[in-house]
DNA sequence: GCACCGGCGCTACAGATGTAGCACAAGCTA
DNA sequence: TAGCTTGTGCTACATCTGTAGCGCCGGTGC
């Protein structure tokens, strides 16, 4: 779970798994208060040994990456909001998410709708 | 912004906006470690002097709860996961949280359709 | 070859975090 | 009143976090 993890190294990680994959070099350059390399590094190298980050060679130095799925840190991390803020109930978290939204795509409006379509047959089933 | 928070306290003030209102007691009791009660006072106190908690008095000592409202804690909590997991993708979000829950409520799905609706009508607008 | 990068690990260290112990005050109870 | 219970603040301290400095390598240019 991220949320056991201290600020620096959460910023760190969520940058990882925005960006999918960066150098110590690109981590520094995006926080905004420029650490240096070997302050990164050394978040870097405690967040490999807590097992969430791991690094693969490359032409110039490492590339970081997080070791946990995408798809199972969002759900996780949504999850985690649902139960704090909305008692845990996704709809409700869902519902304040649209209006929190100035600009929507069609086509994730859509999206959502056949997702409720999909619930309410779910629901009519048993 | 609570991700700036220690893990402990951040864990704490979570606890908060879950309950609205606790006693040091039931904070103590609410965590799987259990912590003692003066370890979680000071957590308590640490987080009043950053401005995230207040405490009133009550019949059996002081109760807690946060200082940000709920309405703009959740707002935040959800923007960030939705920038950092979503790609700033409020309705990716949404579609996500759907597809987590298992069990629905009718009225909390007419609730979202309702949100899609205004959305709608809102795009249509401009 | 030799000086100059860019990236790396190791080390050190100030300050933050997490925890508990202790003494004290207010309310009960015998 | 004396003793117990409950809640509090203060203090102390071990550990964790966050940061930077230094020296080491492998590649480049002269």
């Amino acid at each position: 779970m991220l949320s056991k993890l201290p600020p620096r190294e959460r910023q760190i990680i969520d940058l990882l798994y925005q960006r999918r994959e960066m150098a110590v070099a690109d981590i520094c350059a995006s926080l905004a208060d420029r650490p240096s390399g070997s302050a990164v590094r050394t978040m870097l190298k405690r967040l490999e040994d807590k097992g969430y980050v791991r690094r693969t060679d490359s032409d110039r130095g490492y590339l970081y990456s997080p070791v946990v799925a995408d798809s199972v840190a969002r759900k996780t991390a949504l999850s985690e909001v649902v139960r704090v803020f909305f008692n845990n109930s996704p709809a409700g978290a869902a519902t304040a998410l649209l209006g929190m939204s100035d600009r929507l795509d069609s086509s994730e409006l859509d999206a959502l709708e056949a997702m409720i379509a999909r619930a309410r047959a779910a629901k009519g089933e048993k």
